[in-house]
DNA sequence: ATAATAACTGGACAACTGTACAGTTACAAG
DNA sequence: CTTGTAACTGTACAGTTGTCCAGTTATTAT
């Protein structure tokens, strides 16, 4: 019976409003750019869209989340290609960051120089996403230091103890002779065109 | 002559609050963080940190840039390795946003199948961003509609016309019969581990 | 057409924010 | 040890925010 509020609209003008600002607009901000007269009005708002989860209050201040700030809009696969424009504004937004780092704290970004990890689809030039400090699982790509040299290899293990191995048969597998050091896990690939 | 204000354990302060709340703390939250007991001394930090590029004042309001916010840490090569946790800390932060995309209205990310691009670097699985609306140059990578069916594949052009190539010798170049729809431009491959 | 109900208006108040100003304190270079 | 200077303290005030309440409108299922 009652009427319903254009939630839709609402969010579709705040991320507009954060991609232009880069933050949230203000109480008074929000009246002009919903079309309200009054601030109450704005607060319904509000708490409509924490229960929706676009917000959440923290020490009593609205914080966007990442389904409002995130700048990416996900599809599915590629043979699917690209929906309707009315489809794409549904697709839920996401940030590269929350998708990729975990531990920010821990997660720092090195570019990739040579070809020992090509067939690991790491070309020169790449950039790795690199966790410091956990443990290395077999097969994981890890930053490694052998005898004083700083590397990115497959990490392995046989019955002669930690093996180094590229992706690229030009090289060989290394053995730590000295000292083997992880510097950490790598998480991610990036590659960026253009 | 005068004494120096602590910028660099503010900024360290802040980056922490902001992970832990993803906000920047009120001038109440700020004066326990800093440990000030003046709320004037918060709005001098302010006006510093705005100077120094880590803050913005928009509509009389502080928000916090990137330099901030930014989860992720740039290191060099890496050959060069991890640095002293001490230069950790000077390392400047990013965001894999801010970096990648450029048009966040117009981008959108998809998920690869099949092998056809892997000399590329671009394995089944890897995620591909993709930017609407430009028109492609020759080698740039495109998700394209030819003849009603989504790929993924090189931009060419030669005496015949448009050419669609594939990255992998087990498969063949695509020239459009009926259709041609250029969907977008690949603007970055992004890979995931564990 | 009626009635039920969510969406809104307008007004109020305490808390907080942005900014200013006048004064005090620590520091480091001479 | 002096002294100039930035860093701070304390206080003040206007504007904004978060929240509440009582009342008014629009919408839609009956």
């Amino acid at each position: 019976m009652p009427r319903v509020m254009n939630v839709q609209g609402h969010v579709a003008k705040l991320r507009a409003f954060w991609r232009r600002e880069r933050r949230l607009p203000g109480y008074g901000e929000m009246l002009g750019l919903f079309g309200y007269r009054s601030r109450n009005a704005v607060f319904g708002v509000l708490k409509r869209l924490e229960e929706l989860g676009f917000l959440e209050r923290k020490s009593g201040r609205a914080v966007a989340t990442v389904r409002l700030t995130g700048s990416l809009r996900l599809l599915g696969a590629i043979q699917a290609g690209f929906p309707s424009p009315a489809e794409e504004e549904l697709a839920d937004t996401l940030s590269l960051d929350e998708l990729l780092i975990r531990r920010p704290e821990a997660t720092f970004m090195l570019t990739v120089q040579g070809d020992s990890m090509i067939a690991a689809g790491i070309m020169p030039g790449d950039m790795v996403l690199v966790e410091k400090g956990g443990t290395p699982k077999p097969n994981d790509i890890v930053v490694a230091q052998v005898d004083d040299e700083w590397t990115l290899k497959y990490y392995r293990k046989d019955q002669e103890g930690v093996r180094l191995d590229p992706a690229n048969p030009k090289y060989k597998p290394i053995r730590p002779k000295r000292s083997l050091l992880i510097g950490g896990i790598v998480k991610a690939v990036i590659r960026k065109y253009g």
